[in-house]
DNA sequence: AACGCCAAAGTTAGCGTTAATTCATGGAGA
DNA sequence: TCTCCATGAATTAACGCTAACTTTGGCGTT
């Protein structure tokens, strides 16, 4: 491994010299710029981050905590994240914690013990928890909330409206001529009840009835749509359209309402959220509404970055993207 | 930010003691112990690891080079990995480059400047990419490969046997009875023409004729084999099973044969690759073969921390894992 | 000739740790 | 009483780099 005092030994100048013809800094002959150049290409030289590190108390690495990366959702945002910030010379160090308070607590210290610039998080929202955003507080380590908000935490937050999305879709259905909005809704909690209000305002403002059995629980796992959709079923009047809290249980849905010889969208209409890989590629392509992962990520690192670069206090701003419906055939009547 | 030299000045007691006491080192009185552990709590100390990093020569950080970590395939691998190494005190830092071998090149230099302790890689294949590979060998970097072996690189290497894919996938068609079973291949190199290798084996074996026209490039997006399978069924005699190179080209062929009113299974079998999530959701529940990510992920994590911690030379054994089939209804007649 | 100025380089110090070595103390054994 | 040894702790010296000063020497001015 090259250092910079085996290319000052080799050239007889200082360290210091070195170091500064190699960042471009201070007053230097073209000479030794030169000389130290060639020297540094000949030994491919490189430096080393982490002795840098210690002097300038910058890593040049963010860590983004989430609960799962493997989700899609998730996925797609560390790629936004880790896209926006690479330019700038930073990496990411992706940890997650399957809704583990515990672990996630303990990943954040673990980042903070490898002084990362700055933290990306979405965090489980229980209780208990505020021990961790008060120690960011007190170390003054800039971080940005993604996804879900967490009450009593003031700190830049960046997600999408879901009672949009919620509006969105109903107000979709209801304008594909539906006159039976049925929803089969996630979690009473989270972003799965700000859609679920969202429904619930559409059908206000439309001045239409939500039957309190037009609401049904999906399940939290992926394609429990399927059953959840066979008691939908089985309401009078049977529903025309359907609104499910996310794309895996609306295909669970689709799949339900094909068994039943029910065609989709003329006899029912279905819309997902989430606009996930294959929603077109389905037997009957999947109307859904676009999450703007990309822009939650590429915002929150931009956010992030400006905190940790102009050591400004944090905004403590939100920002809510607003969801766009992606129609495709499921609805399309 | 407290320091040991915090807690020292404190109590009094030198730096090096502090510090061998919170790393449980060396011998100390049970007075000074105590003292010390109760400082360090008061003060809620954090060893910095960048410090100690400079000094002992290690970050307890591995570095990941993937295409494109968005890719379940990817993804799954990526958390097997954290999950093997996170017990053992290392973060895994994730970094893609998108085919781009010249960003690759740039982001594995990258990561060797923030001295990983080593790199587990699933490279582009393109020539002219030795430079690196010398480079860790110079460097003595441990380093795994993953799903792409390199020509002419001695190293570990952990994949999956994709000619075995292939027949599995093959073999399965014609024990349902298919007896003309044709293929939507992928690339003409790396691991698609490896399944494609295995399919002609898997027909060979059976005495089964492999007609020209049957083997058709799918394309290399997803979503693809709708198009293919529109062009296979020109065919005469009609295949009656169909092995696709992976699960999207799967689907996208399954959307293509019910629009033609076929039916699947009974008119064409359909079998994948990849197992991937949603496979089991759709109209027609698709068999496919599963490529055992999590062991994949979990061996090469394995190999690399035997490689960082026994200072072993590496092994530069080649790890195929037996995939696995998974019947579900688009093949089961 | 004395002065100040400026470019170009060097010196010093320190980031927060840990490895290796050295030092003090007190009690056991001869 | 003197030596020896074990124990517990302090000292020293890095790790590789950068921030902040300081020095050097040549040049133009008066």
């Amino acid at each position: 491994m090259t250092t910079l005092s085996d290319i000052a030994r080799d050239l007889k100048v200082s360290v210091v010299t070195v170091s500064k013809v190699l960042r471009n800094q201070g007053r230097i002959s073209v000479r030794t710029r030169k000389r130290v150049l060639k020297r540094a290409k000949e030994l491919n030289y490189q430096p080393n981050l982490v002795a840098r590190s210690l002097v300038t108390r910058r890593t040049y690495t963010i860590g983004l905590l989430l609960p799962d990366f493997t989700h899609p959702f998730f996925a797609e945002i560390a790629k936004a994240i880790a896209e926006t910030v690479r330019p700038r010379g930073y990496h990411v160090i992706i940890s997650y914690f399957e809704e583990d308070p515990a672990l996630e607590r303990m990943e954040a210290e673990s980042l903070l013990s490898r002084r990362v610039d700055g933290l990306i998080l979405a965090s489980s929202q229980l209780p208990g928890k505020l021990g961790l955003f008060n120690q960011l507080r007190v170390r003054k380590l800039p971080f940005v909330l993604i996804d879900r908000p967490i009450d009593g935490v003031q700190a830049s937050f960046v997600g999408v409206d879901n009672e949009a999305v919620g509006r969105l879709a109903t107000t979709h259905l209801i304008e594909q001529g539906c006159r039976h909005v049925a929803h089969l809704r996630g979690p009473k909690i989270g972003l799965a009840a700000n859609r679920l209000n969202g429904y619930r305002q559409a059908l206000k403002k439309h001045r239409m009835k939500a039957p309190h059995s037009y609401v049904v629980p999906a399940g939290f796992q992926d394609h429990t749509g399927y059953e959840a959709m066979k008691r939908l079923l089985n309401r009078n009047p049977r529903p025309d359209g359907v609104f499910c809290y996310n794309d895996p249980v609306a295909i669970g849905a689709m799949k339900s309402l094909l068994e039943a010889k029910l065609r989709v969208p003329e006899d029912v209409a279905v819309v997902g959220a989430g606009n996930v890989h294959y929603s077109d590629a389905l037997a009957v392509p999947l109307t859904t509404i676009d999450q703007q992962t990309r822009k939650i990520g590429a915002r929150a690192a931009e956010l992030l970055l400006e905190q940790i670069e102009s050591k400004r206090p944090p905004r403590g701003a939100k920002t809510l993207f607003v969801p766009e419906l992606v129609p495709r055939k499921s609805t399309q009547r």
